[in-house]
RNA sequence: GUUCCCGUACCUCAGCAGGACAGAGGAUCCGCCUCCUAAGCGGACUGCCGCGCGUUCGAAUCGCGCCGGGAACGCCA
């Protein structure tokens, strides 16, 4: 295997640059006109005291040619090299075939552990379109630092403390009826919730007996811990179903409510180094020296806050996984408080603070609005999902009524809509939700990734098996600028997983992914894979293979499912 | 008020550790299925890359200042 092009080129440089100065001066090109590497020479202007267009064609005399590196041209000022292409051609697909579908994966992560922390659910709240994107993100980049080699340990940091379980609670007594909670799920519990806080504030007593109640379950009474389990479950085993369907796990369900009795010791030691003092009644740490508000840890009842419990669940989690990096995937809005917190612990003197990552992202909004539990104004996912799919049956039903496991291909390709929709732009981007644009299935969209994928398939299910044709695959017939721009896409693929992870941002990989589809599609078009001339069909077909296993691997990164047929 | 984020075509976005003419998709209009899946392909249309100044041989990309939008800013999580 031959890919280190930029290396070579750079060592064919006779200028005053080192050899990594020069490599990291070395380009892909934009158009296949311009060669497949350049070199531009601006900078060397001045010390070579020459313009970059004499530089440029002085070096491209010098530079000896290769059976790698078989043309130099001298343009503009750049130094363009064009590469032996059948060479490049062959190394990248006999890269994806030797990865044996696991093309990208690499071992750079091994021995090292990284804690994502995602998605959290809310007990008691339903799952709305607003967990998508923590859920999809911190999914997707799960699967990927595990391609990489990584420990990977997936965490849902519950939420499942807070004095709005004692809400729940009151709500469930005066209101409530275990029969209909567990028909109707978090819908019900959701409906207790909302009905409370319209009474509450004509009826100031349902306040003091939710604190009450809350107080129960912090001491451990039975009834109402027995209460909170009940509406775990109903939460949870709702959640789990949607879980299920996204493709989404987790190793740690550690929540709030697990860091209740780890909160002493971390306080304890913020105050023996000194950091703590006390505010308005509050234990605070102050951080105005960083230019930022003030950490609460305490507040002047003696109660512990979130960010308490964010500092104690760190510790415990650097102690128990002895992480290389935590992930925090939530939402912009907490800025400010992963700020603070990091901070804290790096001014208590733990050098992994720097390890402590807040992976931001852009809030989902409805066109009329911003979502609201309590008012209810809200999108479920598993509706948003139910009609994708439906609306992927549909269209199985109208173009392909005879496809096999057509429920199951609707299922995949429906969900496969949805998960894209929160993995297909940068993260940090706000979202408007529009069931418009989930719910289209053209253009930049994973069915259409699901669609070439299968387009693939079929052209490969309809020669069988060509690894066994005794006639070998003709790379000559690869030589031309579709075949070339569609390999050279597949060839940026294991980087593209490298760089999704280092920016933790899946849409590097989706993006990529929509690059080889359209130049696979057009590939198709213009180049017809099955003919009579078979080293030019298998060479073709190599192609088409490796085309299909990469956009089957990248699909799996974000979550996705490729089906055979669709 | 302070801090942070965003601002590229009618819409959604890519490009931003500076480089060769600013790219996709959606929408709209036109064309392509006796030929490997038309969830496709081609074409047309659409741009002071928010504005200004600066750094540079070179700026959508870096710096500063404005403007516009969003978020956060002490006892919620």
């Amino acid at each position: 295997m031959f890919n280190n092009y930029k290396q070579l080129i750079a060592s064919k440089i006779k200028a005053p640059l080192s050899t990594a100065e020069l490599e990291s001066l070395i380009t892909e090109t934009a158009d296949d006109a311009f060669g497949d590497y350049a070199f531009p020479c601006f900078k060397l202007a001045r010390v070579m005291r020459m313009s970059p267009v004499q530089i440029a064609q002085k070096l491209a005399a010098e530079v000896e040619l290769d059976e790698h590196i078989v043309k130099v041209e001298a343009v503009n000022g750049y130094l363009n090299f064009f590469v032996n292409r059948l060479e490049l051609t062959w190394d990248i697909i006999s890269d994806v075939f030797a990865a044996r579908g696991l093309y990208g994966n690499s071992d750079i992560g091994a021995g090292k552990t990284v804690c994502i922390d995602y998605s959290s659910v809310n007990i008691c709240k339903s799952f709305h379109i607003g967990h998508l994107s923590t859920t999809a993100i911190g999914s997707a980049l799960y699967k990927i630092y595990t391609a990489l080699g990584y420990n990977v340990v997936g965490i849902n940091h519950l939420g499942d403390y807070g004095t709005q379980f004692g809400k729940m609670i009151v709500a469930f007594k005066l209101w409530g009826d275990r029969e209909v909670a567990e028909r109707e799920g978090v819908a019900e519990l959701q409906r207790l919730y909302v009905k409370f806080h319209q009474e509450e504030p004509s009826n100031p007593q349902l306040t003091e007996q939710a604190r009450a109640w809350f107080a129960r379950i912090e001491k451990g009474d039975p009834e109402a811990q027995e209460l909170f389990e009940f509406f775990k479950r109903v939460t949870l085993d709702e959640v789990m179903k949607i879980y299920r369907r996204l493709n989404v796990k987790f190793d740690s369900w550690n929540g709030e409510s697990f860091f209740n009795d780890k909160m002493d010791k971390p306080l304890q030691m913020l105050r023996d180094k000194g950091l703590i003092t006390e505010s308005q009644g509050a234990q605070i740490v102050d951080l105005s020296e960083y230019g930022m508000p003030p950490c609460l840890l305490v507040k002047s009842d003696g109660s512990s806050l979130y960010a308490t419990r964010d500092i104690a669940a760190a510790i415990w989690r650097k102690r128990e996984y002895d992480f290389d990096k935590c992930l925090y995937v939530v939402a912009y809005q907490q800025n400010l408080h992963f700020k603070q917190f990091f901070k804290v612990l790096e001014l208590a003197g733990f050098d992994w603070a720097k390890d402590l990552v807040h992976v931001a992202f852009g809030m989902v909004s409805l066109e009329d609005g911003a979502m609201s539990t309590r008012k209810g104004n809200v999108v479920l996912l598993k509706d948003v999902i139910d009609k994708a799919v439906a609306k992927a049956g549909e269209i199985i039903a109208d173009k392909n009524p005879n496809l096999p496991n057509r429920d199951k291909v609707a299922e995949q390709v429906g969900v496969g809509a949805v998960l894209f929709s929160a993995l297909e732009s940068s993260r940090i981007k706000d979202i408007v939700f529009s069931y418009d644009r989930v719910l289209n299935f053209d253009g930049e969209t994973s069915p259409y990734l699901q669609y070439t994928c299968a387009r693939c398939n079929s052209i490969l299910e309809k020669v069988g098996d060509y690894k066994a044709s005794k006639v070998v695959g003709d790379y000559r017939a690869l030589d031309d600028p579709e075949t070339l721009r569609l390999v050279k896409l597949i060839g940026a693929f294991p980087q593209a997983v490298q760089d999704a992870a280092a920016k933790y941002e899946p849409s590097i990989i989706s993006a990529l992914l929509i690059d080889i589809a359209q130049a696979f599609n057009r590939f198709y078009i213009v180049r017809r894979v099955i003919s009579d001339n078979l080293a030019e069909q298998n060479a073709r077909l190599q192609v088409v293979d490796a085309t299909a296993s990469v956009l089957k691997r990248g699909l799996a990164l974000l979550g996705i499912e490729a089906p055979d047929k669709m």
